[in-house]
DNA sequence: GCGTCTACCTAAAGCATTTAGGCAAATGGG
DNA sequence: CCCATTTGCCTAAATGCTTTAGGTAGACGC
């Protein structure tokens, strides 16, 4: 009875690989279970169950974003910040796609407040200081640029773009041109 | 043995309803069976497996959202018909949140060349003959207005936005005023 | 009324989840 | 160094979903 030596971290990170592997929806207790080589039931003394670990995986894969994302605008500021921003989410996205697609798992509110996607919002919100916007405009492009990068990640991962001129490269480099020059001039709320 | 009349289309139709009331992920055959008082095998005669169940409820989704996008954007131009087909999107996400999430579920290359999905992309462009954007720029902000109805949708959903000021339907609308704004003043390739 | 099709059935195997209870390995105090 | 306690991993078993194979009876054409 060799003790392998579990902890719910281990587990989590292991999941998080296995997502990358299989896809975030196959990343299953058995699974795991077999590449620790133990069995499944061992898994529950770490783990509430199956919920509990796909939340736990897209708890580690938020964080982890938001590190990358937190190195990325360290010292930049203006359209060269949001492309450095815009790239972890799309680098991200290629390199872990279980990840990635983990990220976008909808998490009940208490869990989602407390996670590391309340610093992605505010990130993002520090990118705008570089442009020149006011509340609550500032919140309106925070929801805008969330939605685009969410969007296309998804998108892209589906296959949405491939196979089709022009190459989805090209079209996100000319979509971040397009989100600066928007931000550069964000238009004023209507005059009610 | 009272005959039900299962048909696919009946199966897919029911299979879009309870996506609507337990999540797109819940739909099974077992449930999908108990609501029609018939065996789960019964069902495998009409569906090859709960994967192509899943996968027509898809397709159904698609098709449903493209007939309504290709409504509301009929004698619309401009920033009107941009309004009136992002709100389409918005408004399906509301209505029915199960089919929703399954337009958004990844398909194979085919099945998805098949799919009412290139209606949408078609739709799109045709969106943009409103506005002054050659090819290929065109095909950008195809893929960036898919990004956003396709991310602020599935963001909104997650309960990314509620909550928290300002309200999320005062964001849709700034949005689309942002979208227009940047589709009358797409900034030009770089010149390389 | 008869034959044929087929819609739905029963049966059974396979796999994932989850709980309950047990044994042995690690850990640490005497 | 040894024993006691903790705890990591086990076996066993119940439950539920998926899928296949083969049977039976209702619907329908002739």
């Amino acid at each position: 009875m060799a003790r392998v030596g579990l902890t719910t971290e281990r587990l989590v990170k292991a999941g998080a690989e296995l997502a990358d592997e299989v896809g975030f929806e196959q990343v299953t207790a058995s699974e795991l279970a077999r590449r620790f080589d133990v069995k499944v039931a061992s898994l529950y003394s770490h783990v509430k169950n199956t919920q509990d670990l796909k939340t736990r995986i897209t708890l580690f894969a938020l964080q982890e974003l938001a590190d990358r994302a937190a190195d990325a605008i360290a010292g930049r500021a203006g359209k060269d910040a949001l492309v450095a921003f815009a790239n972890v989410y799309r680098d991200y996205e290629r390199e872990h796609p279980g990840r990635a697609a983990a990220a976008r798992m909808r998490l009940d509110p208490e869990t989602a407040a407390a996670s590391a996607g309340v610093r992605h919002a505010q990130m993002t919100r520090a990118l705008l200081r570089g442009y020149d916007i006011a509340e609550p405009d500032a919140t309106h492009a925070v929801r805008l640029l969330g939605s685009v990068f969410h969007g296309y990640a998804s998108l892209e991962s589906a296959g949405g773009f491939s196979h089709s001129a022009p190459d989805s490269e090209e079209t996100w480099t000319r979509i971040l041109d397009a989100l600066d020059a928007l931000l550069h001039n964000w238009p004023a709320p209507p005059t009610p």
